[in-house]
RNA sequence: GGUGGCAUAGCCAAGUGGUAAGGCAAAGGUCUGCAAAACCUUCACUCCCCGGUUCAAAUCCGGGUGCCACCUCCA
């Protein structure tokens, strides 16, 4: 059985087949960098590198283009605000990006190309579309002519009348048609701009994914990501676009991940109704904010709050509270062999889940499964190393598929802390039960948590 | 008005025809000097409502209701 994709295009699930053997193009929008991103943003970014990973995991080599759009007004509004160029403002936020989606344990694109850098092929792109009748220009502005491009609407499902009948199109006297969309558009006096054979002026927001895409990874890609509000008008006239130009389908498979709400309504920057994933990451781990995102399935919102997370904590708790107790028995373990106990069901499982439109719920539940039948197995008095080994290594995998670290990052014991853990061993040796519970009482409040296992010692931090 | 999505226990969340996974929280028990962790037990005769199809539906069909999103920059 096959990976099975849900398609935008065809509104279903198909299987995945790539259009070149074991290679796999994707592309994912990125970010307008003007601002720190908040935890909806982040969605995208930890979905598709969870995609990216689990494909990789499965064999295939994949390589991941995510854009970052550097120009454009809210980028320039930004700049004159702080009285800088859009560059450095641009520069300062895609500095921002790296840092907190690597708290995110998110790695790395293939490639990150800006607007900026790739201005000759956008503007290529643009001359051939007007070359070829899909597009024309208008006092500076160059709009791509939707009634050329008969396919206009397949991804969205949307048709032209019904757009119009909504009446929020862009009222514009440049256009020839409400539908058309700038793929070029002329610079306002003082305003950062670039020479073409329009005049001064910018790209439009759509033009830069179709060139880069092209230039990138080539006419034809296999997966094209971003989120659901993307879908129209973005990846609609990004197929306009470039199918105008291949005559091929752009891409063979559209994903979309749906939102973070919070009190159930879209996190949104203009309204005030969003947590940046910078903040959060002053609260809570970038683990766990990870797995929350992971806890749902990507075509399902997420309406977040603070029990959220502390749900998701919890749980994850669980797992490397496991993880720590097949570590900690190893040293004690006698040795015997691996045979004793099936790993292999998990794995299973867990694959099961992920090739199912990569269903990461399910397959963290499958690592439930794991933990707990683990934590039987370290119910016996007696464990041998081969079957701890076994567990510690499936329980690993799995969660380096999903990459979240199965230990919180920690800081080594400081002097202080190990004379007190030392202390309260004499004192229970000695039953001084008094002793032992303020030593133990302190250590809680420096935040570090004592368990006495019948093999000694273990602490955490909290 | 058009287009999509969602509605499952206190919370989170799978399941899309075969008789309700998993996690968190809660309660009781075992273990422990006491704890912690772990284990055991309990926790939705029911999946928004009303019809229909079927031997069988949370799952399919029809009709409602509620919420969200897109159609304007937007992950």
């Amino acid at each position: 059985m096959s990976i099975q994709v849900y398609n935008t295009l065809s509104r279903q699930k198909e299987p995945f087949q790539p259009l070149n053997g074991n290679d796999v193009n994707m592309y994912v929008c990125g970010p307008t960098v003007y601002n720190f991103f908040h935890i909806g943003n982040a969605r995208p970014f930890v979905v598709f590198d969870q995609v990216r990973r689990y494909l990789q995991y499965r064999g295939y080599n994949v390589k991941y283009v995510m854009n970052f759009t550097d120009v454009d007004d809210k980028i320039i509004k930004r700049g004159l605000e702080e009285g800088i160029s859009p560059q450095e403002v641009a520069d300062k936020y895609v500095e921002a990006f790296f840092t907190d989606v690597e708290a995110l344990h998110v790695t790395r694109a293939d490639l990150y190309p800006r607007v900026t850098e790739e201005m000759s092929e956008i503007i290529a792109m643009i001359a051939e579309l007007i070359e070829t009748g899909h597009a024309y220009e208008s006092g500076g502005d160059v709009y791509f002519s939707e009634q050329t491009f008969a396919d206009y609407g397949k991804l969205s499902k949307q048709t032209m009348e019904n757009l119009v009948a909504g009446a929020r199109v862009d009222v514009n006297d440049k256009k020839k048609a409400p539908a058309d969309f700038a793929l070029w558009k002329a610079a306002k006096p003082g305003e950062i701009a670039w020479p073409s054979p329009w005049g001064e002026g910018r790209p439009g927001w759509h033009i830069e994914c179709s060139a880069m895409i092209r230039k990138h990874l080539g006419e034809q890609i296999d997966i094209h990501g971003g989120g659901v509000d993307l879908t129209f008008p973005h990846h609609e006239n990004e197929i306009a676009q470039s199918e105008s130009c291949t005559h091929k389908p752009l891409a063979k498979y559209w994903m979309h991940n749906e939102f973070v709400n919070l009190n159930n309504e879209k996190m949104s920057k203009s309204t005030g109704n969003f947590f940046t994933t910078r903040e959060l990451l002053e609260k809570y781990e970038g683990g766990v904010l990870r797995f929350l995102l992971l806890s749902a399935h990507y075509r399902n919102p997420v309406n977040f709050s603070e029990e959220l997370v502390e749900n998701a904590q919890n749980g994850l708790d669980r797992i490397r509270s496991s993880y720590a107790n097949l570590t900690h028995r190893l040293e004690t373990a006698v040795d015997g062999d691996a045979d004793k106990v099936d790993v292999e069901q998990f794995r299973g499982q867990f694959t099961a889940a992920m090739d199912d439109d990569f269903n990461t719920a399910d397959g963290i539940t499958a690592i439930f499964e794991l933990v707990s039948d683990a934590n039987k197995y370290l119910r016996q008095e007696t464990v041998e190393r081969g079957a701890l080994q076994a567990y510690l290594t499936i329980l690993e995998e799995l969660m380096g598929v999903l990459a979240v670290p199965l230990a919180a990052e920690e800081a080594d014991l400081d002097a202080e802390v190990e004379a007190l853990i030392a202390e309260r061993t004499e004192a229970r040796k000695s039953k001084n039960w008094a002793r032992a519970d303020e030593i133990r009482d302190q250590l809680t409040a420096m935040g570090i948590v004592l368990e006495d296992t019948p093999q000694g010692i273990r602490w955490r931090r909290k």
